[in-house]
DNA sequence: TATTGTTATACTCTATAACTATA
DNA sequence: TATAGTTATAGAGTATAACAATA
């Protein structure tokens, strides 16, 4: 799902260069770190030999919470359009890990559900979910953590007033 | 640059789906506020009538702030691979924003330098992006952006020891 | 008519590999 | 040999527009 940037990390030891105002804007430090967060979240997953965009482990979750939810709903959950995620659910569908049902009350929509096998792997990215959390964390008391979720959902609310 | 999500906003609204665990991770929170911000980012540009994006503000800086650095220097600050850079680059070439001199020591590289414009467009730009901070940290007091800067540089030192 | 899912198409970002010019 | 920039190619995310099936 979002943007792969497997960088974020190496390059800044090799370049110190004059960033001028950039490290006091909270949208840039906001995106350096997103974008180191995402390589650190894709080095969990390949060291554990499994391959799954944070994208994907949240449509995922979503999924399983919301059984049955049309494609639309999930779009509209991800904040995508539907045409961007048929090929997204192809690709999970592919891996056995979720199914496209019928549903029974509306023949336009498919009700979405995890495989026992997607339910099994889900459980399983969970766990290495917990532990790239606990990484990224490994910094900053509970306290902070805290402090840092409370904070971003206040940008988000800023943001959102656009 | 960085994946361009215009999401974030509008569905949520909409999308009252079962969330579970996920609005208590902070790789998926920190992802939501990168998105709502992109898309603050995006909203405010369109209104003045002008096009960039934060990755391509953040070139800019840096080779404004860096004049003459080559292809290679500037992609790695990015975190991107050098053939990634070339269209960029070109793009804002074709912009008029930023030329590839010949560099008088190395005939292998490129310095980069902002043309004149690109120097006009850039103030335009820098205060277009402060009217942008402004509404994204509209909810925080200033103790709590620079809180929330430095909790953020903490989630990236511990991402990057990976 | 309106909605859902799909397909076709088009950008952009991302990377790897191979080519060229230069060091 | 090694490095810088480019090109070719490929994969993924994003969107819009149009279409078929269904409501």
């Amino acid at each position: 799902m979002s943007r792969p940037p497997v960088n974020a990390n190496a390059p800044d030891l090799a370049a110190k260069l004059d960033r001028g105002v950039l490290s006091t804007l909270l949208g840039y430090v906001l995106r350096r770190t997103q974008s180191a967060v995402f390589a650190d979240f894709a080095a969990t997953f390949q060291a554990a030999g499994a391959a799954l965009t944070p994208g994907e482990f949240g449509l995922l979750v979503l999924v399983t919470r919301n059984t049955g939810l049309s494609q639309m709903a999930l779009a509209r959950a991800l904040g995508i359009d539907r045409s961007t995620l048929v090929p997204i659910l192809d690709r999970l569908q592919a891996r056995g890990l979720l199914v496209r049902r019928l549903s029974p009350t509306d023949g336009r929509t498919h009700a979405l559900a995890l495989t026992p096998s997607g339910d099994k792997a889900l459980a399983r990215f969970t766990r290495l979910v917990r532990t790239h959390e606990k990484r990224i964390a490994s910094h900053l008391s509970t306290a902070e953590t805290r402090t840092l979720i409370r904070l971003l959902e206040k940008v988000r609310a800023g943001a959102r007033s656009v």
